[in-house]
DNA sequence: AATCGAACTTGACCAAGATCACAGCGCCGC
DNA sequence: GCGGCGCTGTGATCTTGGTCAAGTTCGATT
């Protein structure tokens, strides 16, 4: 990759809107300078990788022309795109505000300029500015960000994974007795809004509840739950592809 | 509904504690203050609604006690729950910072006590005080939030209305021509990607395509695409259920 | 030109889960 | 008790889209 770095004077010329829902106008001049001596511009070619899951977050990245797609790998080796960024949008703040490491990658899908802003000045211009926080704020808030937890999952993995993650998830708030490795607890809600949780039917949720049963892998009385050996819950939710 | 409101001081006692990543201790007495003063506690039985879909955004929620199911009802009908929110937790932010209606229905599941921050009084703290800011930029970043766009939808939706979807979201970025009530445009990325983007496999994606094109409704040559009229796209897209 | 390979298309087959239909069952009001 | 209603379990069938296995086209490399 020959990904040239570059400055360039920041303004709304050069492209970098910093997508709709932020407004550079709203900054003060010293601001500007600020992002000015700060930023870096990048050129990258088309399939170039601008950042990539995993990595640790440098700071908020605004493509200044060109598109990038964004994707994610999920915990199955599922491979997904989720997003295309174009000019004037920004992208990477998700990973950057939560302080994790990058949970999507991006690659340049035509040839584009992307700038990026590093997360100290970014955190200057945030405690100076609160404007520019609500901000934000709104744009995070709007953007539903790289699809994960059930849902995603939900279109790949069979029925008995889902119901045995929300298994999971309801276990920790509604225990009863937690002995050893056996579980029992209580879900605070019937079949039907299992089903709606899991994006299934009622009857595939009575199906599958019966699978675990004849497996031995939970007793279900009503809403009362009994799980013999956690461990297994653990094993179907985190890699099944063998089962 | 017998829902009653009361008050009661601000503190970590009364186990509003404001989710994990927020923490009240970095407030100053006189934020807490403006709290107490401002704050609503209700008392909710089981079953009863703490904010619905489409209503407007009045503040931020703090769960105090019981457990509260998060649903919504996406563009088809379709029910689904995504979340459980139980003590010490907040909800209700998401469409708070964006400005939008409640994208989402809260409805007890069991006896409760939420207490409401009020908008104005959430604006004022967080003008005052930039690390709860922060803080709430963290929350955000780490809260996927309700499920929607196409994900959500790749799960009951035909693979077709993905599709089209799909082409409306890149009309926009890359129209060539557009006249009238049809469109000519460039997809930026190959079948490969686009199979990605949907969460589908390459394969489906060409025997979508080829629907699309019996039924007449676009023509695909490699990657150029013509849609004679738009209006079938947004039919399709919006409510099938008659096709 | 010959070949290789990547991206795409097409067809046959299969499996998971939705749908439809119906039967218990508990709960509530009368 | 009786009758209805909503929730749940069970069975039969159907549809969607994934999987596997060949082709096809086209561009790049030698």
């Amino acid at each position: 990759m020959n990904d040239s770095v570059m400055r360039r004077p920041f303004g709304k010329s050069h492209g970098c809107r910093f997508g709709e829902h932020i407004d550079l106008n709203d900054l003060a001049s010293s601001d500007i300078e600020l992002l000015n001596a700060a930023q870096l511009i990048r050129k990258h070619r088309p399939g170039a990788y601008i950042f990539a899951q995993g990595d640790e977050p440098q700071g908020i990245y605004c493509v200044a022309s060109g598109y990038v797609l964004l994707g994610r790998i999920g915990a199955f080796g599922d491979k997904i795109a989720f997003g295309v960024v174009g000019p004037g949008e920004i992208m990477g703040y998700r990973s950057y505000f939560a302080g994790d490491r990058h949970a999507a990658t991006a690659r340049a899908l035509t040839e584009c300029r992307v700038c990026l802003i590093p997360g100290r000045a970014m955190n200057r211009l945030l405690d100076r500015n609160t404007t520019l926080g609500h901000q934000f704020l709104a744009t995070l808030a709007r953007d539903p960000g790289p699809p994960d937890g059930l849902l995603l999952r939900a279109h790949h993995v069979p029925a008995r994974v889902r119901l045995v993650t929300l298994l999971l998830i309801l276990r920790d708030r509604f225990v009863v007795t937690g002995a050893e490795d056996s579980v029992e607890f209580d879900l605070p809600i019937g079949r039907r809004d299992i089903a709606a949780l899991l994006a299934m039917r009622p009857e595939t949720v009575s199906r599958t509840i019966k699978e675990l049963e004849d497996d031995g892998i939970a007793i279900f009385s009503d809403r009362h739950v009994v799980v013999p050996y956690l461990g297994r819950l653990y094993d179907i939710a985190g890699l099944d592809r063998l089962n």
